[in-house]
DNA sequence: TATAATTGTGTACAGGTCACACAATTGGTA
DNA sequence: TACCAATTGTGTGACCTGTACACAATTATA
């Protein structure tokens, strides 16, 4: 006998047709960091159901289109980017998850430095929310927006990935007000600096911040060329 | 206008059918250990395309039916286990991934006791293979199997897991050889009994092996009550 | 009763994490 | 121009964790 999946393609076609009743989307959490907090990319949602819901960007998966390049098609239309920061989360695949029908959804989480994006700021459907101010979103998403959040948060742990988030030169304390934006702790300032330059992530750009109103900091910008990650787990 | 995802049921029937040309399968890495060997379940594949290779098991999604149930489905199916550690990990949507049509796969893995477990053993189709001795599978299987095999190796890191794999008495050398096995390297003997304890995952049953020609070892079980996870990564 | 195999046990060193304080620099303001 | 507010830059000791490492006790078997 053998499963569906084991017939050829004339027989899946012609005798699985039930199967191709199911659409597939990816959801993209678009991440963001400004004024010292963590924020994702929401457009208001126009389904009657979710009612000036907000929720995540993401489109059905075309049937000749790979998984990862749908969300990088979302990422380019929504926000006119391509070289993004995109690493997929999990799939969420409940019956009754989508009022539109049967669609599975894979989730993404990109990094972006929304400096170099403020134009989809003034859209009026697109907003830059704070990760901590939102309560509620349409669909499933909330749950989406917690399983990436917490994924973000064990992979910047381990490996350097933070600075697509940050413009090209950033101060350590733009770093480390990240960080703690991020993990929702506060850190030690000295340890900090220390753990940094160890890990040998930093390239020292021998200038100083611009109109703070303090005494100014060193300006760094990301270099891993010889740097070191310690455990590298492929997750 | 908005994408396809944001119409109604009714539009999304009526005029995205082009989108559901997608099928969506799961894949199951089914672990066990034996014979101081991690292992994997496989199947022989019936497509001509893969005429005599091994690959995992899995099926179509049902329109009817969760993800995850789906994978336990063909858990039940395989094994006659219902009771199964399972966890999603990725999934596979390249286009030209399967050679039956354009079939997305979620990729999951369970950790199952062989000693539960001998009658599959005896099947014709199904054989247990040693994980570090298979150089090919079916489609992107073996991309799969990797993929689940780094996800189970830093997951014991971090969770008792492990545990799964083995009868519900088991002797500290038995739990050092699967841990070696997995992450393939060697430990030494001290140090692990040592973390261990720690952990406090363990229970002293007050019983010793049996029918071993040596000195024989404590049996525990495991019981995680007052265990203590260091870090609770939710991956 | 000797041998082979394995269990059960502790200590010392290295490296990492963590808490913690003070002088120096800048812009702003009285 | 002198002070104030804010922040940078810097080092050390306590503690915990990971790791390397050796020997007596126990069992089955020859």
């Amino acid at each position: 006998m053998g499963t569906a999946l084991q017939r050829t393609i004339h027989q899946l076609r012609s005798e699985d047709r039930e199967f191709f009743q199911i659409a597939i989307s990816v959801d993209c959490v678009i991440f963001g960091f400004d004024k010292n907090e963590l924020k994702v990319l929401l457009i208001k949602s126009d389904l009657e159901e979710f009612n000036n819901q907000w929720s995540l960007l993401g489109d059905l998966v075309r049937p000749d289109e790979n998984l990862d390049t749908a969300s990088y098609r979302v990422l380019k239309d929504r926000t006119g980017l391509d070289d993004v920061y995109l690493e997929q989360v999990y799939t969420f695949g409940e019956v009754n998850r989508h009022p539109a029908g049967r669609v599975i959804s894979t989730a993404y989480y990109s990094l972006i430095n929304i400096k170099d994006h403020l134009p989809v700021y003034s859209d009026n459907e697109l907003h830059w929310h704070p990760v901590n101010e939102i309560s509620a979103l349409a669909f499933d998403h909330k749950t989406i927006l917690e399983t990436c959040l917490r994924r973000l948060q064990s992979k910047i742990e381990e490996h350097p990935i933070v600075f697509n988030l940050l413009p090209e030169k950033f101060s350590l304390r733009e770093l480390q007000n990240l960080y703690e934006a991020i993990l929702g702790v506060k850190m030690d300032r000295r340890n900090f600096r220390k753990k940094f330059f160890l890990m040998n992530w930093l390239e020292d750009m021998n200038e100083l911040e611009q109109d703070v109103p303090h005494r100014p900091g060193k300006l760094y910008r990301f270099n891993a060329t010889n740097g070191k990650t310690k455990t590298p787990i492929p997750v």
